[in-house]
DNA sequence: CTGAAAGCGCTTACAG
DNA sequence: CTGAAAGCGCTTACAG
């Protein structure tokens, strides 16, 4: 109909060939740097596409047979500082290697995993990590329904050729980057022992979470460990925010006005605990100690500064990229992380 | 060669078509909702599609003229708050209405910025949201080089029917939302000068950024309304970080040690500017106040919690996806957001 | 309402 | 090293 399209259609790989005087098919080649051109030609056609503002089609490079060049990223929640450090540390690596990164959260619902990863798939993505705590089995049965759904997908995914890295989930039969979460655990629980408390609480996030079941092990193991009884522990869970660790922690110590010390199983739980505690007129670490957990930017602001388990989480998202660009091992892959105790201003001694 | 492709591939729309028994078109339309297909069909389509597992490919669909699902979002650095916050209320409006962001950070440089911009249009993203401080030109001529290069860049992705919103940036003809910078200084100064200082000095980020430059002129403004001499405040720059806002906090200490507040001009600098300050001994807000700005979730948990100006960010990003979302308008539209004071244990009046 | 056919913009065997 | 041609998996006029 319009003899002059209102909408200037951006030039193409035929306009790019036509200007150069090559045939399609060599132009190609020296768009995409394959070999069977000589260099001059090369060249000449790269010259000639930047001249003319020749961008390449993606969608049309990855229907005739391209690499696609997006990977995704699926977080539980961009803005918690956690994910933030992994995003960054992803997003960093994949602009390195000229890829795009595809970002999805969800909100720690595994439904929306699960259309997320369809999502990234529609878009033949085949490059995936997928950071964030995976879900305790069901006590009955070998597992839930999410579980067998997402261990399903999963299983379909790398079968049609796609490279899936997960952070800190197991479970899944993939390449991971798994953080010292037991270990960490129980490093603080040693701290903290050796500090001399013998009466604290815990504030947990949410019960089904494996990361929540991870760290609660090493506390146990090392209270254990110590000669202690670890049912005289309360656990109270809650969301793994600020906000579910104050209620958290009002729920904690109206159960257990005398404990000596609240572990949080994150950083953001940590600081609601010190909001909540401070708010009341309790001193900390003086009446009472609180530790938090990842070592998020926000804990050696926070006042008290937060004695927490450090985790490399920018490294964590690099290292997952790391995997998910290498040929697939003939079994999953293991990457696990180190961790390390930071002692900042929110622990002490308990009063006699 | 291979008789059976070791990867088997997904199932087409033409499988679909074959298993329902319908031609391509007709099951095409069924599945995009078109109109031009009796329900039954439609829905007897649809069923037989998720049975055996069809998931569109959006690079064919996109090819052959169909919407491109993904939206592009443009920020200086994920990790940051800021940047964290407007990600996040982006990506709950993207998902929401089933569209996947394509996130890139171009670390606060221009070029980047270009080179991000380009692997977004040969993705063929035809909705963008950019974030982020615009640069300050240059004052010897109408524009710098990076300057004219964005808005010829913006000019043609618009007239090839891009839509384009930035946050926090002026001087690019396209929709924008935009932070009460300037009033928002100036509501700060007020604050100050209420509470009787008079010698103050500020900490600003990276003095080629229009950001800086609005925030400077409302408490430039205020501070003259209030019949003081402007040229009496004394300004160093830095990284628009903790470590920045602790580095210019020492320099700027070093050359005026009896200023009696310091205001950052974003949260993170004035966080580091009490991390100095506090290390240096000084008590704050009894011998110095400090002031932050746009209220990140980590200026109320800091010692001293930080008074700060409020930006709604999450509500930025959200607003940035609207406007990109609606039709153009015949000349670009500009939201100006709301800003709030937040007076926290930062601040108070200067010892007499 | 339904179908046959063209075409979107590339890449990659296949020939030369 | 270079080119002509097929094909990737869809959508959308164009006919009926």
């Amino acid at each position: 109909m319009a003899e002059r399209p209102s909408v200037p259609s951006p030039p193409r790989l035929v306009d790019v060939a036509r200007a150069a005087g090559v045939s399609l098919a060599t132009a190609s080649r020296a768009m995409t740097g394959s070999t069977g051109v000589s260099a001059e030609v090369a060249a000449h056609v790269q010259a000639v596409a930047s001249r003319i503002g020749y961008v390449p089609n993606s969608h049309a490079r990855a229907l005739a047979g391209g690499q696609v060049s997006m990977v995704g990223l699926i977080v539980h929640d961009v803005g918690d500082p956690y994910f933030g450090e992994i995003a960054r540390g992803v997003l960093h690596e994949t602009e390195l290697r000229g890829y795009l990164a595809l970002i999805s959260q969800t909100q720690r619902d595994p439904r929306a995993e699960l259309a997320r990863i369809r999502a990234l798939r529609a878009h033949r993505v085949r490059l995936l990590v997928m950071a964030g705590s995976g879900y305790v089995r069901a006590a009955s049965q070998g597992s839930t329904g999410a579980d067998a759904d997402m261990a399903a997908e999963v299983r379909s995914f790398t079968a049609a050729g796609g490279r899936l890295a997960v952070i800190g989930r197991h479970h899944l039969p993939v390449d991971a980057v798994l953080p010292d979460n037991a270990a960490g655990g129980a490093t603080l629980m040693r701290h903290l022992i050796g500090l001399g408390h013998r009466r604290l609480g815990v504030l947990g996030g949410p019960p089904n979470l494996t990361t929540v079941e991870d760290r609660l092990a090493g506390l146990r193991t090392a209270f254990g460990a110590a000669g202690l009884d670890w049912r005289s522990v309360p656990v109270v869970h809650g969301d793994f925010t600020r906000e579910g660790g104050a209620a958290a922690t009002a729920r904690l110590m109206r159960a257990h006005p005398d404990l000596t010390a609240v572990v949080a199983l994150n950083d953001p739980m940590a600081v609601g605990a010190l909001s909540w505690l401070l708010n009341g007129g309790r001193r900390v670490p003086g009446e009472i100690s609180v530790t938090g957990f990842d070592d998020a930017p926000v804990a050696r602001d926070v006042y008290p500064a937060l004695t927490t388990i450090r985790l490399p989480m920018a490294g964590m998202g690099k290292q997952a990229l790391d995997l998910v660009l290498r040929p697939p091992a003939g079994r999953p892959r293991r990457r696990r992380t180190s961790h390390e105790l930071v002692v900042r201003a929110s622990t002490a001694a308990p009063r006699a």
